[in-house]
DNA sequence: CGGCATACG
DNA sequence: CGTAT
DNA sequence: GCCG
């Protein structure tokens, strides 16, 4: 609530200028491993320059390796112009050798062709010096321009007299440059910060958003996302080294460039959890897809992820397949046998997992069409109306032994098969939310409360973005306690009685603010709600309302928010921290303990719950991992 | 080698 | 064991 | 399957 989102420092001017009159040169080369520049680590490098006075330019290295520009005399005067560059440590010395290598293919094509290609010149200006990463890290840290010497590298070294005259011509420059720094220009330039240069101009989005516009791959949302975001990148360490353990600590939105890989792990999720039944390895999948979906950029290689917690060596060797080939060995085998096709297609009727697929496959059943079409004909037996029902019973009992007889829920959940998986647009859902609202609305209104005191919020992927939802989960609830006893229960009534509309109640939770207890928490309020199939435009749609005690309207609206795994995520981080959430409260102490506390103090939104687990917020748009 | 999120019907 | 996130 |  204090938080003001993200402007602060437009209005302070908390940057020193230690960057200032100089031109840094920063050459991303795509890696991931501790001495490489990858385009995020190239970004933040960039963008913090920039905020301490500097101008800072990120070279894709591709561009410059693969010889892709061809502007080759705008890249040359870059070079000329920068006071610094900054290359990875791992390919020091190795510039030259791959240009070399490089122009000697691009000559093969080019003779094909018929078109030139000069050898790309690496000549850097007089006083230019190539340091590593470090030296801006440190720069940063000391708020000033620290002596570059310590971290100077090499562009060639490895192949000095190899290389034409261009590689030639760059090392004796940048000797040239090195020499001098020791001297007086180093100095002139070093005790320059402080001294002159005034006001620091913070770049705006834009400016940041143009300067990294080379890397097409990097999806916009997620950088932006990560830029907005901030977090707990650590510009000294390689991204990956950053990777923050828990989903529910970086940024994952709806669009992110892995989208290559998340389907077949969505995949592989759904067939451990429902066709195998393997539910751990479901949750290791499940935590590599949330990795996947939260990673900035797009996956080349499987070993960039090493390193990254869950992500161990049978995870990157599937990556490493998709990657390759584009397909999953491990997913095509689970798909062929032909049980866990027939256990995933039972489990698309409600109210049926994996272990009641397996008993219905066992009892012969090998599809959700075979069950409907055995009820159809059981019914078209009977004659009259009380018969069929009489004739279905019969069947039911024949067919399925007592323990595995469908239930009410799960009957209709084999009629409503298909209607289950039809998904509303995010319109439908509002259109759900908007009747919701109207008979609280007349609720309250009945117990003389107004439209103020409405608490009203859908949740669930509607809330993440999504385009497409299953269902609708609607919160309802009431700044007076009063004004929310009994409402959801009201609720269903006014819409069925007055508003006419059709209703089956699949579920319906304790009624009349019951009081639920666990053996090993506090006794409180649980949450009133139920799950129905509401008829809205032809279709029977799955709605969601739930209704918390006001107190509790935080937590519950952060637990109906998802995604799954951040709930799971979210959980994990409280449990380290000496924490407990759940959707209606944060408890100190851990869950073994037989009495914790409820934490005092008051939660009126999820940004106060997320601060005070120790968090920085993420918007539910970007919680889709 | 145990644990893997949590609560509720 | 099922549902919800 | 991965982590502590």
């Amino acid at each position: 609530m204090k938080r003001k989102a993200a402007s602060p420092r437009k209005t302070a001017a908390p940057f020193s200028s230690c960057f200032a009159d100089t031109e840094v040169l920063i050459l991303e080369d795509g890696g991931i491993s501790p001495h490489d520049i990858s385009p995020m680590r190239a970004g933040l490098l960039l963008k913090k320059i920039e905020q301490h006075g500097g101008t800072a330019e990120v070279i894709p290295a591709n561009e410059v390796l693969e010889g892709r520009l061809r502007a080759r005399e705008q890249r040359d005067s870059k070079l000329s112009r920068a006071t610094h560059v900054v290359l990875s440590k791992s390919l020091e010395g190795k510039v030259p050798a791959l240009v070399e290598r490089l122009r000697r293919e691009k000559n093969k094509d080019t003779n094909e062709n018929g078109t030139i290609y000069a050898p790309l010149p690496l000549t850097v200006g007089r006083s230019c010096q190539v340091v590593s990463p470090d030296w801006v890290s440190d720069c940063l840290l000391h708020r000033q321009l620290v002596d570059p010497r310590p971290y100077l590298l090499s562009l060639d070294r490895a192949e000095r007299n190899e290389g034409g005259d261009a590689y030639t011509e760059a090392a004796t420059k940048r000797e040239e440059a090195a020499e001098p720094t020791a001297g007086g220009t180093k100095k002139a330039r070093l005790s320059h910060p402080s001294a002159s240069t005034p006001t620091v101009v913070s770049p705006t989005h834009a400016a940041i958003e143009a300067r990294l516009a080379p890397f097409s791959d990097l999806d916009p949302t997620t950088r932006d996302a990560f830029f907005a975001y901030g977090g707990p990148l650590v510009l000294s360490k390689p991204f990956s080294a950053s990777f923050p353990k828990f989903a529910c600590q970086r940024p994952a939105p709806a669009q992110h460039p892995n989208r290559h890989l998340t389907p077949l792990f969505e995949d592989l999720v759904e067939m451990y959890g429902l066709g195998v039944g393997d539910k751990e390895r479901e949750t290791a999948f499940g935590r590599v897809l949330a990795v996947l979906r939260a990673w900035p950029w797009k996956v080349r290689e499987s070993k960039e992820l090493k390193g990254i917690r869950h992500v161990g060596g049978s995870m990157r060797a599937v990556i490493e397949e998709i990657l390759m080939t584009g397909r999953c060995s491990r997913l095509e085998k689970l798909r062929e046998d032909s049980s866990h096709r027939c256990l995933l297609d039972l489990c698309r009727v409600h109210q049926v997992g994996h272990a009641t697929a397996r008993k219905w496959y066992e009892a012969g059943y090998r599809s959700v069409a075979q069950i409907q079409a055995d009820l159809k004909r059981a019914e078209e037996t009977g004659d009259g109306e009380e018969q069929a029902g009489g004739e279905v019973e019969r069947y039911l009992g024949s067919t399925f032994c007592t323990s595995q007889r469908p239930s009410m829920e799960q009957l209709l959940g084999i009629l409503f098969v298909d209607e289950y998986s039809v998904k509303m647009t995010r319109c439908q859902v509002a259109a759900l939310e908007g009747i919701v609202r109207e008979a609280a609305l007349k609720a309250l209104a009945a117990r003389g409360l107004g439209a103020e005191t409405l608490l009203l919020q859908t949740c669930g992927g509607y809330l993440r973005g999504k385009a497409l939802n299953g269902d609708a989960d609607v919160l309802v609830s009431c700044t007076q306690a009063q004004g929310q006893a009994g409402l959801r229960e009201e609720i269903k009534r006014i819409m069925q009685e007055d508003m006419g509309i059709d209703l089956l109640i699949l579920k319906e939770g304790n009624t009349m603010g019951g009081f639920a207890s666990k053996p090993t928490h506090e006794k409180i309020a649980s949450h009133d709600n139920m799950l129905t199939l509401i008829k809205h435009e032809g279709f029977y749609r799955r709605l969601d309302v739930i209704s918390p005690p006001p107190d509790q309207w935080a937590f519950c609206v952060l637990g109906w928010s998802g995604s799954k795994q951040m709930e799971k995520d979210l959980r994990d981080y409280a449990d380290e921290q000496g924490l407990h959430l759940s959707q209606q409260a944060v408890f100190r102490e851990t869950k073994r303990l037989t009495n914790p506390k409820s934490i005092d103090g008051v939660f009126h939104s999820e940004e106060d719950v997320w601060e005070f687990l120790g968090l920085k917020y993420l918007p539910p748009r970007l919680r889709c991992a």
